[in-house]
DNA sequence: ACCCAGGGTCATA
DNA sequence: TATGACCATGGG
């Protein structure tokens, strides 16, 4: 099965999902960071927390107290060591000039730099690149080697980089974008792989319905047919 | 009382 | 390099 008709068939399923839920770049990496191994309404609460004690900013967070940044991440999970990740992130995105000289780089560069970030790993990276920054990277979650798996595109135990380049190369194949910066094509790619995470994302979540249901329905992770 | 969630790091063999 | 332990809250 070609990988652009299950990104259709997901699509007619469940519709746009307007990826990133969040507002700006800085709070969206904000949130790839909380989101590890969290569910996202978890997430939502201690972004709220931020916010509302003014600490919604890589300043405020690289110079907070780890205790009160703690207490506030809280509802997040594991919020002692994603405290120290969160202030880890901010103090070399404040190293590196924040946002407006990040744009500047080269993805390949800025991907290398971000995976150096301690407690940035590749998804959180390929979230960051994707959703803050806008570059034509295919995020890989559990999700998506799980589906690609069950559909027989891949083996199971393909490495994460193995699983991006498949994605990556098979959708440009098969849609014919060029991946070149600054054309329609780099654009084009954006939008479909920001738009193929979300829609792995939601329909993993769903549940199977008989009717309607998309062709790949059955792969949702709590339908009955599969477990 | 389980199981899982939009991972990543570290210690061990 | 390949597993396992660990981190921790909230919903089903």
């Amino acid at each position: 099965m070609r990988v652009l008709t299950v990104y259709r068939r997901l699509y007619a399923c469940h519709g746009p999902q307007h990826w990133w839920p969040g507002d700006g770049p800085f709070e969206i990496m904000v949130g790839a960071v909380l989101t590890q191994n969290t569910a996202w309404s978890n997430v939502e609460r201690a972004i709220a927390n931020l916010k509302a004690a003014a600490c919604l900013e890589p300043e405020a967070i690289a110079t907070c107290d780890l205790r009160h940044l703690g207490a506030l991440l809280r509802p997040a999970g594991y919020f002692n060591v994603k405290a120290r990740r969160l202030q880890h992130f901010c103090r070399w995105y404040l190293e590196q000039g924040g946002y407006e000289r990040l744009r500047r780089w080269p993805t390949a560069r800025l991907r290398f730099a971000l995976l150096g970030v301690h407690g940035i790993g590749p998804e959180t990276a390929d979230d960051i690149l994707l959703y803050a920054f806008g570059r034509p990277v295919f995020v890989v979650d559990a999700y998506t080697r799980r589906l690609a798996a069950r559909l027989g595109l891949v083996a199971g135990d393909l490495s994460y980089e193995a699983l991006r380049a498949y994605f990556e190369q098979a959708l440009r194949r098969e849609t014919g974008y060029e991946d070149r910066p600054g054309t329609a094509g780099r654009r084009r790619l954006v939008r479909l792989y920001n738009e193929y995470h979300a829609l792995i994302v939601a329909h993993s979540k769903s549940v199977c319905r008989p009717r309607p249901r998309c062709s790949v329905c059955c792969l949702a992770r709590h339908c009955p047919a599969v477990s």
